[in-house]
DNA sequence: GGAAATGGCTGACGGAATTC
DNA sequence: GAATTCCGTCAGCCATTTCC
């Protein structure tokens, strides 16, 4: 296999000889979202990385609506000690934030969190809209500058607004405002554990790995593609055992799947210091480690 | 009644087709 | 050949429908 990104196999050993634990955090925004997130951990070996766990936020925390279960994630992710990745979005463009919230990203925390404190996934999109239609760009749903390397989508497209607003407003507000934990690049801290904003499909993508069309039960190629990514993993020296990955396979929403990836762009995430992979990386808007 | 499946929402993007 | 237009695809979530 040829070398994609930084990362040869055995790097993901280097990544963190002596540390502590990685984990891989598939988010969802859902109302329900016991069986949409997922949390895999692992630890470096001498040849990559061994995934110890993988499991839902149902059969982690044993409870189902979402305030429950992300009051569950907060407290779990303040006990634990090593580096965990989530897939949401850690900010929004620039141009959105209101000129006295861009001091730094805690400010940014704190204007967020206040201004959609009563808000829904769609009235907080609506309000977005407004600003960008009202701002001096053209476009509706904007990117950060992260965005576009990594090919994520917008923060508040309708497909990401659930996530950006209960993961910014729920969890790392409260987390990071409390000073409970320490986020990377924006905020690192000695204190809890390191949080970053990790996007499993641009993982895949500098690995060489199918990086759509894996999600979903309904052809028989998804599944392929599923097994794909397995075997793959393993040649970059993800090892796991044989139920796991087959579990990986058969969950056709690829949210396990997601999470066990996580775990790896936390690995690349460490090994290269955590620096920021683009040069267009605006730290009040946040950095994806892919 | 509860679980599972399905459809629809919205905007960006890439590739193909068309026009000049 | 370049520019423009069109069309299909993709993403996560919710509401509705179907099935057991």
């Amino acid at each position: 296999m040829s070398s994609a990104g930084c990362c040869e196999p055995n790097h993901l050993a280097r990544a963190a000889r002596g540390t502590d634990v990685y984990y891989g955090i598939d988010f969802s925004g859902a109302a329900r979202p016991a069986t949409d997130i997922w949390i895999a951990s692992a630890r470096p070996t001498d040849d990559g990385l061994r995934i110890e766990r993988c499991a839902s936020a149902g059969e982690r925390f044993g409870v189902t609506d979402r305030a429950a279960v992300l009051t569950a994630l907060r407290t779990w992710l303040v006990e634990r000690d090593g580096v965990a990745g989530l897939d949401f979005s850690f900010g929004l463009p620039r141009v959105l934030v209101p000129r006295d919230a861009r001091g730094s990203w805690s400010s940014f925390l704190r204007w967020f969190a206040a201004a959609f404190a009563d808000s829904d996934g769609k009235a907080m999109q609506t309000d977005l809209k407004e600003r960008a239609r009202a701002s001096d760009t053209d476009d509706v749903e904007l990117k950060r500058e992260t965005d576009g390397p990594t090919g994520a989508s917008s923060p508040y497209s309708f497909i990401t607004r659930y996530q950006t607003l209960h993961g910014v407003r729920d969890v790392l507000a409260p987390l990071v405002l409390g000073e409970r934990v320490g986020v990377e690049p924006m905020a690192p801290s000695e204190i809890g554990p390191t949080l970053c904003e990790i996007y499993p499909a641009a993982t895949l993508r500098a690995l060489g790995l199918p990086d759509e069309r894996y999600k979903g039960g309904t052809h028989e190629n998804e599944r392929a593609r599923r097994e794909e990514i397995v075997a793959g993993l393993r040649a970059w020296g993800v090892t796991m055992d044989d139920g796991l990955a087959d579990r990986l396979i058969a969950e056709t929403g690829g949210d396990a799947l997601d999470s066990v990836v996580g775990t790896v762009a936390v690995a690349r995430a460490v090994a290269n210091g955590f620096q920021p992979e683009s040069a267009r990386y605006d730290p009040l808007e946040g950095c994806i480690y892919a």
